[in-house]
DNA sequence: CAGTGGTCTAGACCACTGC
DNA sequence: CAGTGGTCTAGACCACTGA
């Protein structure tokens, strides 16, 4: 057998929906109806639908229904290319699908603050554990679809010199690029990972299901130090990370 | 309020383990004790213990406990090194870490087969759906530890006028790196995304809670097509993808 | 308002582990 | 064998949605 009852409903869903019989979008019968014909009781019927709501084959909205998750459509992001040389880039503008105007990012929402550094960002950015930094969060949207979070971190280094020294709270963004602008990169480390998303992440992407995240944590340098951390955030179904090496038709 | 008393209690928990009061490994109450403590019913300790081990955070272990999950140790894997330009680099030999040889991964298993290309491997490799192809599976381990799952897929044009072409299955390896040596890669193009992992996967990974994994989808090209596409799969709490551009220090 | 999924209970029995 | 987590039931009430 395939063991446990509610395994088995699940795998008679799962087949149902990869093969086509439940497509994209269609709407599951209720949980007492699906009670009814498995002749289980809804809690079981309630385990099946966790176990496809966590392999993002279906997603439950309360009060309307359960419906057939359509299938994701990644976009792909490439990181090799020459423009992201280019001093002048902001770190927000990186990272970022190419493609026509709706797959071109929209940064909505952004603000700018002054953080003391943990010990992991401290030691990336080559100063002491607890010394400030400028910090830029940016929200970026695809249209009307979350699209990634983007973190910046500055050392004080960096901005030292723009009106941004002084102040502890500030939205303007053009002493960042400022300094950006004064520091010319010469090198990027990035480091990619995935993992489940915390709470922040899974209210800003509207993850309903269990649906990783991928994050790329990209560190700029000049000729003598880190100059810049961003953190980017996706979700991991809806991203393709590319990068080509050599020639590459 | 937190909402939920399921929420709340996961809350707590998480709390608690976070902070070091639960340190990694140690053995949470059992599921009655917490139903007690919480004054909740059992079921409802299980919705809040299934949280946390969505997150990664706590393993069940039939007949034993609950326990708090060790922190994951990730590897770091370098993607921009020079040595994996050099021809005679074997598929399942590039995309591992560095280090000593307690890092050092091993291919315990693998097997060779031809199979026929499907739409998604047929288009990257520029065949036909429905040619034949040489795949390469193999099984790599971090000491006792499952590392990666890596399969390469060869067009049959590649191995022509090895012995290959004619074996309709095959164990040997020898006649790959000779097919490989014969086209001199010149360029290669990385997709990297994640997702959740399947059943081999899970089986091969002992995957007991949520963890993505991340998959690395490699093209090598020569100068005139594409000689191989490998497929790297990880877990993906156990793996950092870097890669450097420019200067770094 | 009726109907949906979300939460919660109290209890039962099973499957597995370690002693 | 006792104790653990795994499965399952039957029922209740709540929160939300759309007509």
């Amino acid at each position: 057998m395939a063991g446990a009852k509610y395994r088995q409903i699940a795998d008679d869903l799962r087949e149902q929906i990869t093969s086509g019989k439940l497509p994209p979008g269609s709407q599951l019968p209720t949980e007492p109806n699906l009670a009814a014909e498995y002749d289980a009781s809804r809690s079981t019927i309630r385990l099946a639908t966790g176990l496809l709501t966590h392999e993002g084959l279906i997603e439950t909205r309360q009060g309307v229904g359960t419906y057939v998750a359509e299938p994701p459509t990644p976009l792909t992001v490439v990181f090799s290319r020459e423009e992201d040389w280019q001093a002048g880039e902001h770190a927000d503008e990186a990272m970022q699908p190419e493609g026509d105007s709706a797959t071109r990012p929209t940064a909505e929402r952004f603000h700018t603050e002054t953080v003391t550094a943990d010990a992991e960002v401290a030691a990336v950015l080559n100063v002491s554990e607890g010394a400030q930094l400028v910090v830029r969060r940016s929200y970026v949207y695809l249209g009307k679809d979350p699209w990634s979070l983007v973190v910046s971190y500055y050392p004080m280094d960096i901005v030292r010199g723009t009106e941004l020294e002084q102040a502890g709270r500030n939205t303007k963004t053009s002493s960042l690029v400022l300094a950006e602008h004064g520091h010319q990169p010469v090198g990027y480390r990035h480091d990619i990972y995935a993992r489940m998303p915390d709470a922040a992440e899974t209210a800003f992407f509207q993850l309903s299901s269990a649906i990783p995240v991928t994050v790329v944590s990209r560190i700029a340098y000049d000729s003598a130090q880190p100059i810049r951390l961003t953190r980017y955030v996706y979700r991991a179904d809806r991203l393709r990370l590319r990068h080509d090496m050599g020639t590459v038709p």
